[in-house]
RNA sequence: GCACUUGUAGCUCAGCUGGAUAGAGCGUCUGACUACGGAUCAGAAGGCCAGGGGUUCGAAUCCCUUCAAGUGCACCA
């Protein structure tokens, strides 16, 4: 009953023309009916007749699923009316369950250089990341949360190279991950490294030579260090990952070189022109209008480029090779293990399988956006093409600072566990001032404080470019998690206080009014919110949905007679209608909690 | 220059595989039972959906074009 539209689509599609695209919608609040279709105005032109008249044959000839209890043309519009208690009795007494999708998606998210601390842009797209793989698992997918560690990237380089260069040492009061970040922006500030100064010119053969012992494994202790420092930023925010991949491993294991066997053939090799000597892919077929169309894979000197470690690590997430070793890295919060590629592991650490994907959702921001698609052309070489069908490019636009662009070199960023902080300081102290004596106010605060956070930066869609303010990104006011969060603790307190006072009863569901179905049909629409969510790849269709059923719940609660008395009240109700309240709010607050579920936040049962 | 993303109420944003009168929050203005929890709710005001053209029975949604903002176009990562 929960995928009632979708059973009414195929009550329609029974009766219509093949290749018909019937679509159902909730119809308008002041229209009759509770769901509707336009479909006889596709059929109008064909049977050239009056899409009214069609849709009364069409009232009159479909075959109601269960649950429905009649069809009616509302103009052109054909509209259906649910059996209201048997709608009611099955929301109440159905949970969704998804079918399992028996597909394994790979998730790439965080892969913050291991070179500084996280700031607020990197919360985005982690946050994204996190989300879509609790979205993906809610509907029925295998997932795997994949984190990609640049090891031997220039910035790592230039980290490590600064720690040597001021002789510093860590003091272990400081956040490890904040102390490296800030010999990082003070090598920047002392070097000038893009206007290639002669001072710093002069630094390159040092930090060549660091860049060489990275990729030989060397500082692979010193890079760990940074890892875990960055996760504890990742873990205060609920963020748990199931695999560390590091570049150096990829290198080492060979997936470049089993990857160049695959595809070696199918590069361009020019003979002549500044790419002599080089291999690599034409992109134009891609990105129509790029002024340079060849991208250099393989240098003149042998050696790969960024983008060819990537392409090989991708067709490894898609099981074309095996290769990476693994073992375990690290005991997450939740208990829950996070495991490492490594340059001497097993195959299957703790019987663990990783890789072998499906399909594979890379949430990078849109900086990077080239660079995906030189990976995409890589899948496209290979086999039919399909795998680059099966890669997609998350894109999460970039977060400005009070609207100036953010940069982590010149240091000109907020630092994620700053702006954490912050939001559970700022909900402590709004607690303090609504409630003088709150009952748990520490543990309550990190849950209202990071769940305001969460939201926020969730409900906007990835692709919009979004401003941090310290006044408006920790706001518990309005369209907020807070409000979501209140009305679930509303409604389990009514089910509290219904035990307390020793209540007993049958329900009847036939006592119940037009509002409780809508508050239900609200319910209802969970598994359609999960599928668009997968459909568009994003979290925010499940921001606005739970802001929905907050609204509805709320709404029904506060509802009046006309007299302006209160006419929904479940402890004040007679037996019977008293027990099918409190088993609509009970249910509404089971939905509450599921889809702040997804969205990873907490559902407090009083706040 | 070329490409990608964005442009919807005073502000911040939903709605975009075309469908019924374009929806929220903030802000402004009115209100709400002698509160099953007022961190709530009901209502009012506020829109040539950036501009122009096209397709369609029907366009915020699709196509073309202009403008504005952001980003990207290395044998760097």
């Amino acid at each position: 009953m929960l995928d009632l539209k979708a059973q009414l689509k195929l009550a329609l599609e029974n009766i219509v023309p093949p290749e018909t695209e019937v679509v159902i919608q909730d119809t308008p609040a002041d229209k009759p009916g509770d769901y509707g279709s336009p479909v006889a105005f596709l059929l109008a032109k064909a049977l050239k007749q009056n899409p009214a008249q069609i849709a009364k044959d069409l009232a009159a000839k479909v075959i109601l699923p269960s649950g429905v209890a009649r069809a009616e043309a509302v103009g052109p519009y054909l509209n259906f009316f649910v059996d209201q208690s048997a709608f009611v009795q099955n929301i109440i007494s159905s949970v969704y369950t998804p079918s399992s999708k028996n597909q394994k998606v790979i998730i790439e998210h965080t892969s913050v250089n291991p070179n500084k601390e996280w700031h607020v842009g990197h919360i985005r797209g982690a946050l994204i990341g996190d989300t879509l793989g609790r979205i993906y698992r809610a509907a029925g997918y295998n997932v795997e949360i994949q984190n990609y560690i640049d090891d031997t990237g220039r910035q790592a380089a230039e980290s490590q190279f600064a720690i040597k260069h001021y002789n510093a040492v860590w003091d272990g009061k400081q956040k490890y991950d904040h102390w490296l970040g800030e010999l990082y922006v003070r090598l920047h500030k002392d070097f000038d490294f893009k206007k290639k100064t002669p001072e710093a010119q002069a630094l390159e053969p040092a930090i060549a030579e660091v860049i060489h012992a990275l990729e030989r494994g060397e500082l692979r202790n010193e890079i760990e260090t940074v890892v875990k420092s960055q996760l504890e930023t990742a873990y205060s925010l609920g963020i748990e990952y199931d695999l560390l991949t590091w570049e150096s491993d990829v290198v080492h294991a060979g997936l470049v070189q089993q990857a160049l066997e695959i595809f070696a053939d199918r590069l361009e090799q020019p003979t002549e022109g500044k790419y002599a000597g080089t291999k690599g892919v034409d992109l134009s077929s891609f990105v129509p209008g790029l002024e340079e169309p060849f991208k250099v894979l393989v240098r003149g000197n042998g050696t790969f480029v960024y983008e060819t470690k990537d392409i090989a690590y991708h067709y490894w997430k898609f099981g074309l090779f095996e290769g990476l070793e693994f073992s375990n890295f690290a005991k997450q919060p939740s208990g829950k293990y996070l495991y490492t590629s490594a340059p001497k592991g097993e195959l299957h650490p703790d019987g663990q399988s990783f890789a072998h994907a499906n399909q594979v959702i890379n949430v990078i921001d849109s900086r990077q956006w080239l660079a995906q698609i030189v990976v995409k052309a890589g899948l496209s070489l290979i086999s039919d093409g399909t795998y680059a069908k099966y890669h997609h490019h998350l894109a999460n636009e970039t977060v400005l600072l009070e609207g100036e662009t953010m940069s982590g070199r010149k240091g000109i960023t907020v630092s994620a566990d700053e702006v954490i902080a912050e939001a559970i300081e700022q909900a402590l102290e709004f607690m303090k001032a609504m409630i003088p004596s709150p009952a748990n106010p520490e543990t309550l605060a990190p849950i209202v404080g990071i769940g305001a956070l969460k939201f926020t930066v969730l409900k906007t869609t990835p692709e919009r470019q979004i401003n941090f303010r310290w006044d408006t990104t920790l706001s518990r006011e309005g369209d907020t998690a807070v409000k979501i969060q209140y009305a679930h603790a509303r409604a389990r307190k009514i089910a509290r206080e219904y035990t307390a006072k020793g209540y007993s009863g049958t329900p009847d569901f036939s006592s119940l009014s037009e509002l409780e179905l809508g508050v239900l049909k609200t319910v209802a629409k969970y598994s359609e919110v999960l599928t668009l969510c997968t459909r568009d790849k994003s979290a925010h269709p499940m921001c606005a949905y739970a802001l929905e059923l907050a609204g509805a719940f709320n709404g029904y609660y506060n509802h009046k007679d006309a007299n302006g008395k209160s006419d929904t009240s479940v402890l004040h109700a007679p037996e019977g209608l008293r027990e099918a309240r409190l088993a609509v709010v009970t249910r509404v607050a089971d939905a509450i909690k599921e889809a702040l579920g997804v969205l990873g936040i907490d559902a407090p049962e009083e706040m």
